[in-house]
DNA sequence: CTCCAGGCGCCTT
DNA sequence: AAGGCGCATGGA
């Protein structure tokens, strides 16, 4: 039987939600149709970017929702972009950026999802980390009402219940080296070692130093989870693809080393440096990939014609 | 078949 | 402090 659908439309200005979906920062999300489909704190929910005059984003759920605040809290789609893009320094390479990425948002997304999602995006392609998170809520997640027939019948397991199997279950979903740090990191959340919602009254600083301890939490995966969980639009996530991209954009004669573009990056974006390592990102991954040495990086969404693959387990 | 991927920990200088 | 290496797994 075909669940009711529960509607919501949410007003937006300059929010591209295919950009901002599929920029790298959340893992569940998958284009079907003229939409995007996951599953959001434990809710099935689609949206679709209405076309029209002001933009508008339209959710639909599968249970009543109270309220929705939830959902404009994942989204953020109360953050006034511009007063963002204000603060950046006025410079070539981040302005083309935003002018090519126009409406890219950060999303806030639940800590414990974000923090394993990371943990498991080590040495990994992004279509790997996917495969790896389904894994885990097809074995692990909670089953969620969807439509019949949608890969997205499971919500992230909360981290009891990730602590709570032998360590050769996250193996079996492909997650190899991986595998301790995210059950060391399931169990320290589990038993309360780690509150992870303590972390958002604390400074920067001190969360992420909270969030290193564990084990297979470096700096790089600890400012991904500030960033993306936590809304501290400060931290400034540097891989080796960022890495690459601020080398090729801001020093292409020199050739600085990884604590001296550390200090670039802290002094140099100012308030809002993780937005603009958004874009940085982002636009080099859509727009530059081949320029910096890598075949395009990133899977187009899907037209209309595409049909959602489901996992072979 | 090789190569390498949104890193990290550990071991060398 | 800085640099190199192995780690599982599977796309490309």
């Amino acid at each position: 039987m075909v669940p009711a659908e529960f509607r919501h439309r949410i007003l937006v200005v300059d929010y591209d939600l295919a950009a901002t979906l599929c920029s790298g920062q959340a893992f569940r999300w998958q284009s079907v149709g003229s939409g995007w489909e996951s599953v959001v704190l434990g809710r099935w929910v689609r949206l679709d970017a209405v076309p029209g005059t002001s933009g508008s984003i339209e959710a639909t759920t599968l249970e009543p929702q109270r309220d929705w605040s939830w959902l404009e809290t994942y989204l953020q789609t109360g953050v006034d972009l511009d007063s963002i893009l204000k603060t950046f320094p006025n410079e070539r390479p981040l302005n083309e950026a935003v002018a090519a990425c126009r409406g890219l948002r950060l999303l806030l997304q639940d800590p414990w999802e974000c923090l394993a999602g990371f943990i498991l995006s080590s040495t990994k392609q992004i279509v790997q980390i996917r495969q790896c998170m389904e894994h885990l809520c097809r074995r692990l997640g909670p089953p969620v009402t969807s439509p019949p027939g949608t890969p997205w019948g499971f919500a992230f397991p909360a981290a009891s219940a990730v602590a709570a199997v032998d360590e050769s279950v996250l193996r079996e979903c492909r997650m190899g080296f991986r595998a301790p740090y995210l059950h060391g990191a399931a169990r320290a959340v589990a038993e309360g070692r780690l509150n992870l919602d303590s972390l958002r009254s604390l400074p920067t600083i001190e969360a992420r130093r909270q969030l290193m301890e564990l084990h297979g939490v470096g700096r790089k995966i600890a400012d991904c989870v500030l960033l993306f969980a936590y809304g501290r639009q400060d931290a400034f996530p540097a891989d080796v693809w960022i890495l690459k991209v601020l080398r090729h954009l801001y020093f292409p004669r020199r050739k600085p080393s990884p604590s001296r573009l550390q200090q670039f990056v802290d002094t140099h974006f100012g308030l809002n440096a993780g937005y603009a390592q958004q874009y940085l990102f982002h636009h080099a991954r859509v727009n530059l990939g081949t320029t910096l040495g890598r075949p395009k990086p990133v899977s187009r969404p899907s037209s209309r014609h595409a049909t959602p693959r489901h996992d072979p387990n």
